[in-house]
DNA sequence: GCAAGGTC
């Protein structure tokens, strides 16, 4: 029997379909990277019984990059990344092993089905399915067929099936636009980034940001933050004039009246309408109406919108909205929480998940009522074709979500219900005035039946006095007329839910990216987030946004995207060849890029206004080696020391704090030396800001410290304080801490493992001998006297961390405090490493003997 | 160290 492989874009979707067209009948089990499922069944293709396999991707199968060598900054003028640096694909998340998972499950397939999302992403990644798959599978017969493209709309039973029975082909010029758009995106970004972080990081010490990023979404995301705050600035308040009316209405109730013209921007004008109506006591009723009016129920919600109501009603952030979001979708309390769409599947079972309501402690009154009396349509949205509405999947309380999940599930839940509910209906009941020659209105709404509002209270019509009932012809005392002085107001910043609403419109991002880069430009420190989720830009935001509209406004507006969308569209629709688009399209960034550098000096006139230049930034820590004058520690992001006198600055490591080291100088090239410590739980070592820059032995690399260093006798080296291999890293080895005592630690040099060791010794070195078992290097330590741990009450010991008895029960591994991801280990590791928290004696269970701290050494350089 | 786009 021939089989057929399926892959769709997630787990989720995979599941959703093969569940259709297996009518329930498949058998899953997990892949080799434990993320993607595969789910098989029989059944007939092309004619013949056949073995369905449908399985999924994660998003991308690859990434874009240059060659490893144009990732160095320094080496590299960023003007060749627009043409000479070549570019490679990579895996996008090593971790998943995608294209393994694909050869795996793809051998031996006969046929192949390509239910990606039906977008020009979905196209491009069935490319890259493709890449990974086809040398795998067998080779078709002749001229037979055996790559398909299944095109739905909808995760519906129907549209499944009708795009089972209609394979077509994966749309080459599509999956090209999208490699031409990611070969623009990281071309255009990384070369503008990367100038503009060196030339300014390298002139002013303040920045406050380690990275000057750019990029055809981010940089305009900020510049509209930055027009907002440009309009407040260049504010000017207008002084208007208003007429204020009150009639009696009853004996001791007075309405206010509206005036028409609403306000008028003349005080004489405003005093003769004022003038005019104080000559009357009594106001005309002129015409009353009432009108019964519909606030209509929500649409049904979209990823956007929820993003908006998270930021502006929950006051959560889109990115930790999104998060929550995503948490509650793989739980199972919502539908998939990144859809374009806002309106319902004809078909789409929505009393099911109503039902699932019903005995809610918060709403099921509302909820039983809808079912029992009928629930009504949702109204009709906007179809984008890739997923339902989000919709709450199953009933969960305060308790059981807590926090921000419950708050985002509620709303979810409560928008869900108002979808399905009635409109809110209400009389608008007006009156128009005349006093004088001046007309006036005066309005009310009552309820007449809540609607949707029960369940959205914060949506309903506020009670308002009723109007008294009159007719026209009627007349009213006038109570008092007044003219009121009032200014124009300011806008305020732009709320997080503006900038989201404007993003969308100029296609700025898509649903999924946006609160990607809204938080960009707050962790590049380009806005901040205000009370009421307002986004308040930076000096450095302002900066550079007026720096773009001095020198090209094109690289700052909303345009620049949907400029180059139109090109890429061409490719598309294959109205344009790739190679010339790209290559026109690149042409024109480059002499943008050219005439940006050539200009800089137009933004560093603004920035000169708001930053310190670097010499004068900082406070004196370490001595330079080369004219040993104090060198300035500069804490701002990024950090280093800067030498005035020879105009040289010195990258530090980042996240952890700078100390003179004890004033103990480099020998080979005489810089001070200075203390990096990630705090009191992590560790901490020495380094020479020279040789961190500019590694001294060929076997060294940039950013290494003295617990790298192969210098044969300095005390600071790790030649001389290195104790063993790292029980846990491949290449680490152990380091004595000789700043540590009275705790004293030993740190591998490469990850997150530190010993804690005899607490209260104080003096720990390392011997000159090793260990006759393992042969790492022993270790002499001297204990207080009156805290001796030693047998006897001895005060000297000398022996082997990982095997002397008596020291074994003095030493416990830990993790430094700031873990990294890269070091928690993961699958394809041996098993028994890695994650060991608690306290475990070295080398007992003895996941690895140490080797000897020459071969370590030997092994570490490899 | 960089972009934007998928998704976990």
């Amino acid at each position: 029997m021939k089989t057929v492989l399926m892959v769709a874009e997630k787990p989720s979707l995979a599941q959703s379909i093969a569940k259709i067209l297996s009518r329930g009948t498949m058998a899953s089990h997990k892949g080799l990277n434990g993320a993607c499922s595969v789910h098989e069944y029989t059944g007939t293709f092309a004619g013949q019984p056949v073995h369905f396999k449908m399985t999924s991707v994660c998003g991308h199968v690859m990434t874009l990059d240059f060659l490893g060598k144009y990732n160095k900054w320094d080496k590299v003028d960023p003007a060749e990344l627009f043409s000479q640096a070549p570019t490679e694909k990579k895996e996008a998340n090593p971790k998943l092993n995608m294209v393994k998972f694909l050869q795996v499950e793809g051998r031996g397939c006969d046929y192949i089905v390509l239910w990606l999302d039906c977008d020009k992403e979905g196209e491009n990644i069935c490319f890259e399915v493709l890449d990974a798959v086809l040398p795998v599978m067998n080779k078709a017969h002749g001229s037979e067929k055996t790559v398909f493209r299944a095109r739905f709309s909808s995760i519906t039973d129907t549209d499944i099936c009708n795009a089972m029975a209609r394979l077509g082909e994966p749309d080459h010029n599509e999956a090209l636009s999208v490699d031409a758009r990611q070969e623009l995106d990281l071309r255009i970004g990384c070369a503008f980034t990367r100038f503009q972080t060196k030339y300014f990081q390298g002139k002013y010490g303040d920045l406050d940001s380690s990275l000057i990023s750019f990029g055809p979404c981010q940089t305009p995301t900020l510049g509209f933050c930055v027009e907002r705050h440009d309009k407040i600035q260049s504010f000017k308040p207008e002084t208007y004039w208003v007429l204020q009316a009150k009639v009696n209405a009853d004996k001791d109730r007075a309405l206010l009246l509206d005036w028409d013209r609403v306000r008028v921007f003349d005080r004489e004008i405003a005093q003769m309408f004022l003038n005019l109506t104080k000559l009357e006591n009594t106001a005309q009723v002129k015409a009353t109406s009432k009108k019964e009016k519909a606030k209509q129920r929500p649409l049904a919600l979209n990823t956007v919108e929820m993003l908006r109501v998270a930021s502006s009603s929950l006051g959560m952030g889109p990115q930790h909205a999104m998060q929550t979001a995503e948490r509650l979708y793989t739980q199972g309390y919502i539908s998939y929480p990144r859809t374009e769409t806002t309106h319902y599947p004809e078909n789409f079972d929505l009393k099911g998940p109503l039902r699932q309501q019903a005995n809610h402690p918060y709403w099921a009154n509302t909820v039983k009522q809808l079912l029992a009396e009928g629930i009504n349509r949702p109204r009709k949205g906007h179809d984008a074709g890739d997923h339902p509405p989000i919709t709450p999947m199953k009933a969960a309380t305060e308790a059981e979500l807590g926090g921000d999940a419950w708050r985002l599930y509620e709303y979810i839940t409560r928008h869900f219900i108002a979808t399905v509910s009635y409109d809110c209906k209400y009389l608008q009941s007006t009156i128009t005035f005349q006093i004088g020659p001046e007309h006036f209105t005066c309005s009310g709404k009552t309820v007449l039946s809540p609607g949707f509002t029960e369940i959205m209270p914060w949506q309903s019509v506020p009670p308002e006095e009723s109007l008294p009932t009159c007719q026209r012809g009627d007349a009213f005392a006038v109570n008092e007329v007044k003219m009121l002085e009032k200014q124009t107001s300011p806008p305020d910043y732009l709320t997080e839910a503006e900038l989201i609403t404007l993003m969308e419109k100029h296609g700025i991002g898509t649903d999924a990216s946006i609160p990607v880069h809204i938080n960009n430009i707050c962790q590049r420190n380009y806005v901040t987030v205000e009370s009421g989720r307002r986004l308040k830009p930076t000096n450095l935001g302002i900066v550079l946004v007026h720096g773009y509209y001095k020198i090209d406004a094109e690289l700052v507006l909303p345009t620049i995207r949907s400029a180059v969308e139109k090109q890429l569209n061409l490719i598309a629709h294959g109205r344009a060849d790739y190679r010339q688009v790209l290559g026109h399209t690149l042409d024109v960034f480059k002499r943008k890029f050219h005439y940006f550098v050539d200009s800089i000096a137009g933004m560093d006139e603004l920035m000169e206004v708001s930053f310190s230049p670097l010499a004068a930034t900082g406070k004196p820590l370490s001595r330079c080696g080369k004219c040993h004058r104090f060198m300035k520690y500069i804490q701002a992001k990024p950090s280093r020391l800067h030498c005035s006198h020879c105009d040289e600055t010195y990258t530090l490591p980042q996240n952890g704090t700078i100390k003179l080291y004890k004033e103990l100088r480099c020998p080979l090239d005489d810089f001070e030396l200075v203390l990096w410590s990630s705090g009191s739980r992590g560790k901490s070592y020495p380094l020479c800001p020279y040789c961190y820059n500019h590694p001294p032995f060929r076997d060294m690399k940039k950013g290494m410290g003295c617990n790298e260093c192969t210098h044969p006798t300095c005390q600071h080296s790790l030649s001389m304080l290195g104790v063993g291999q790292c029980v846990e890293c491949e290449n680490g080895v152990l380091v004595l801490d000789p700043t540590s005592g009275p705790k004293w630690k030993v740190a591998c040099n490469r990850c997150n493992v530190v010993a804690h060791c005899f607490e209260n010794a104080h003096r720990v070195r390392v011997a000159a001998d090793t260990c006759r078992t393992c042969e790492a290097a022993l270790l002499d330590v001297d204990f207080n006297k009156a805290k001796s741990p030693l047998p006897g009450g001895e005060t000297q010991h000398t022996g082997c961390v990982f095997c002397d008895p008596v020291f074994q029960e003095l030493v416990e591994l830990k993790h430094a405090a700031a873990c990294h991801p890269m070091h928690r280990g993961g699958p394809g590791r041996r098993q028994g490493r890695g994650r060991a928290r608690g306290r475990r004696p070295l080398g007992k269970p003895g996941p690895r003997r140490p080797k000897d701290k020459m071969s370590a050494l030997a092994a570490y350089f490899v």
